[in-house]
DNA sequence: GGGTGCCGTCTATTATCCTAAACACACGAC
DNA sequence: GTCGTGTGTTTAGGATAATAGACGGCACCC
C-alpha cells in the first residue's frame, strides 16, 4: 500500500478538532480501530472507511483527492497571479503553481476585438464566469449572444465555443473553469 | 455499505474492455477477488482496491468521484442571477439550478464591518476567488491577510476559514468554489 | 460428440481486519 | 498525593476479506 491512509485520516480528523474516540463514537466504530487504521497497521476496508468518515463528515472522494502534504499558499497579490495570455486576450491565473486543484480561476482581459478564433472545445469539465466590464459576444453550440457588464454563463465545455470582444473597450471577466486546463 | 463499489468497479473494467482475470492479473489478485468485489459480497480493504485499480489504472479519487452530469442554460443576464445573500453579504450564483453542476460561481458583495463569523468550513472541495473592489481580511488556517481589488485566494474549505470587510467600502468578489456548496 | 478457451461464480482455507477491553500516560481538581 | 477524565496504544478472539482451485456456462472449431 503506497498511499498514507493512516497519516490522511489523522489529519483530517485532527482538522476537525476531534480525538480518535470522538469520531469514533459518530462513525459506529472503536476508537481501536480509528487508533489502527492511523498507525497504518491496517488498511482499512472501504466499507469502514466509509464509516469512518461519514463520522466526520467526508466523502471517500475528497479523503482520496486531498493534498496532504504541506500547507499551500492561500493569498495571491494582485502581481503574483500567473499571466499568460497574448497581446489580444490576458489571462491571470489563480493558484497556477498549486498541484492537483481542482479549479482554474482567471481575471481575463480581452482587447477590443479580440476573438478566441472559432469554437473552441474541450473534452471535458465546465466554465462559467461573469462579465466585469465592456461586451463579450460568446458563441456556445448552436446559440450565441452579447453579454453585458454583471451577466454570466455557464456551459459545459465539451461544447464549442467561442468568446469575441464586440465592443470599443477592453471587455474584463471572471472565470472559472473545471478541471483546470492551464 | 451505501455507495455501490462492485457495480462501479465493473463499470471501469468493462470500460477499459478488461475480463476478470485480466484484470486481477494485471492487479495482482485473484478473479475471484474481482468477482467478490463487483458482487458486493466483500467490502475491499482500501489496500486491495487500490492493488485492483492499479491494474486500470486509476487512482483512488477518481475511482470515488466518477459521475456523470449535463444541462442547457448557458447565457445568465444580471437579473437572472439567484441572489442568496442577507443584509450584510449578498450572493449573486451563476447557474444556479443547474442540476450536477461541478462549481458554484458567485458575485459577493459584504457590506462594511460584513463578517462570515468565525471560523466556517464545509467538509469538502476548494474555494477561490478574486478581489474587485474593496479590502478584505481573510483568514484561512492560521493565517490572516487583508486583501485588495485585484488579490486573490485559494483553499481547501476543510481548512476553517473566514472572510471580514474591514474597509468603509462595500468589498465585491467573484469566487468559485467546487463542488458547488449552494 | 469432444476439445479448447475464455467467461464469471462458488467453496474451503488462510490471511487480515474489527471489536471489546485493558493499558499507559498526561493534566487539572481538590 | 489520588481521584477523574482526557488522550492514544495494545491485545485476544471473533468477524470478514482474499486466495487457490474447482465448477458450470457459452462460443468456436474440428
Amino acid at each position: 500500500m503506497s498511499i498514507d491512509v493512516g497519516g490522511h485520516l489523522k489529519a483530517v480528523r485532527t482538522m476537525y478538532g476531534l480525538s480518535q474516540r470522538e469520531l469514533a463514537k459518530r462513525a459506529g466504530v472503536t476508537n481501536g480501530t480509528i487508533s489502527l487504521i492511523e498507525q497504518n497497521r491496517v488498511s482499512p476496508s472501504v466499507s469502514s472507511l466509509k464509516k469512518v468518515l461519514d463520522g466526520v463528515p467526508m466523502s471517500l472522494a475528497d479523503f482520496f483527492a486531498l493534498d496532504l502534504q504541506e500547507s499551500p499558499q492561500v493569498f495571491y497579490s494582485r502581481d503574483q497571479l500567473t499571466e499568460i495570455g497574448d497581446r489580444e486576450v490576458s489571462l491571470k491565473l489563480v493558484a497556477a503553481q498549486r498541484p492537483n486543484r481542482a479549479m482554474s480561476i482567471m481575471y481575463e482581459r480581452y482587447r477590443p476585438k479580440a476573438d478566441t478564433g472559432s469554437d473552441m472545445l474541450s473534452q471535458q469539465g465546465e466554465e462559467g464566469g461573469i462579465i466585469l466590464k465592456g461586451h463579450m459576444e460568446l458563441t456556445v453550440g448552436g446559440q450565441s449572444r452579447v453579454l453585458g457588464p454583471g451577466d454570466a454563463y455557464y456551459f459545459a465545455r465539451a461544447v464549442p465555443h467561442r468568446f469575441r470582444n464586440v465592443g470599443d473597450e477592453p471587455c474584463e471577466i471572471v472565470s472559472a473553469s473545471t478541471p483546470p486546463t492551464v
